[in-house]
DNA sequence: TCCCTAATTTAGGGTAGCCTAAAAAAAGGA
DNA sequence: TCCTTTTTTTAGGCTACCCTAAATTAGGGA
């Protein structure tokens, strides 16, 4: 494939700034990636014209860049990346807000896709809305091999045992009540990615997709 | 702070690739690196001089570089950070051996101290024996402030929830008769960091410290 | 329309990190 | 010792990123 090599951190933060700067389809100015990047606008512009060359963005000169659909499948490759290496280190190692965001950025550059998908179904993101967007990175098929998998991306007619539940205040007491604690067996009897159809020692449940995904279940 | 700036990635290497081949306290040889950089000689020296600069390395001109004692605490820092995030790879998320080194050795350099520190305490490391290599690292005070925590790093008299167990073969069994199993409340009664007292509804038992870091208990 | 201002690009300069080729130093055998 | 071979360094060149200063273009008001 052409253009194979990895993006810079640089082309990738631009990307990034881009993205997010993109409101309603008009075109991102030099000046507004400037303040963003906190660059200089001559680095900006010297940037955007090499993202233009390797096809990532739509660059006319004095009248701003737009990403193509290639530029874009970068932007959502980061911005996912970002984002459940924010919610890691925030939810599971408990880093501060603010800290959290800077590594997650400096990460998110490194991450490769095996363990972006690896990462991101630990966290027990929706398989379906992700892919969606990242089609790319969710298969099924690799989930089921790992250890520890949250409920919400449990395959259907699957037994497992409750490992660990997150954010254990009063929701962990209604699941307790309901045979769903660390330790139990637990078995998914239907799913259709929205509802969780579940069956424990205690009977039937239904639950919403956020609550699966708080759940992590072994194999 | 002289020279607070941070390392680049490539010096950072450099450094790591120099105590790595710093057997028997020889001064390493400029070839031998080149070889396990995969870097031109040329390169290298161009690196190593730069290094010499900022007083990390020794650099005698034809006779090769050893650490000065800054080189060598920044080497078992990055060192540190490659274990337990090659650790974090493979054991938490699964990821193959030869993949969980490359992306390790490109995160070690992003991570900031307070980072290392919470992962190293989820993954449970002796902090006895982590403070004395990298005292800066370790704070016990910090690691009560947690979520979930290794009962490895648990502090004595705590009382806490067992959430999680790693490798639950045989091994979580033997727990389980214990009354150690997600779920159930301990006490920590006893700790000499090599042995730990722990007190259960099934009564009390020690356990050492391998298999107390394998057990992640909330606070 | 024309001109002024603000935005943008070009021109030119610097460093880090990489390279190849040539020069210099060290090392080892005769 | 001396001379050849190997190792290392220097010299010089390239690209990516960063900058400042000087053109250049766009766009709005008179």
């Amino acid at each position: 494939m052409a253009g194979m090599d990895a993006l810079s951190e640089s082309a990738e933060m631009m990307i990034k700034n881009i993205n997010q700067l993109a409101a309603d389809e008009k075109r991102v100015r030099t000046s507004d990636l400037a303040l963003k990047t906190e660059l200089k606008p001559a680095t900006v512009t010297e940037m955007i014209q090499r993202l233009g060359d390797l096809g990532l963005v739509d660059y006319e000169p004095y009248h701003g860049v737009h990403l193509t659909k290639q530029g874009q499948h970068v932007a959502d490759v980061i911005e996912h990346r970002f984002n459940i290496l924010e919610r890691f280190l925030t939810e599971i190692l408990g880093v501060e807000g603010e800290e959290a965001s800077e590594v997650a950025c400096r990460m998110e550059h490194v991450l490769t896709r095996d363990v972006e998908h690896k990462l991101t179904t630990f966290l027990g993101v929706d398989p379906q809305k992700e892919s969606e967007l990242f089609c790319h990175k969710i298969n099924i098929e690799d989930n089921q091999k790992l250890k520890y998998l949250p409920l919400s991306n449990f395959r259907k007619g699957k037994t497992g045992t409750v490992k660990l539940i997150f954010e254990d205040n009063e929701l962990s007491k209604i699941l307790e009540d309901k045979g769903i604690k660390p330790g139990n067996k637990l078995m998914l009897k239907e799913s259709d990615n929205k509802i969780y159809n579940v069956e424990t020692d205690e009977g039937n449940f239904t639950l919403d997709r956020e609550t699966a995904a708080k759940i992590i279940v072994q194999n």
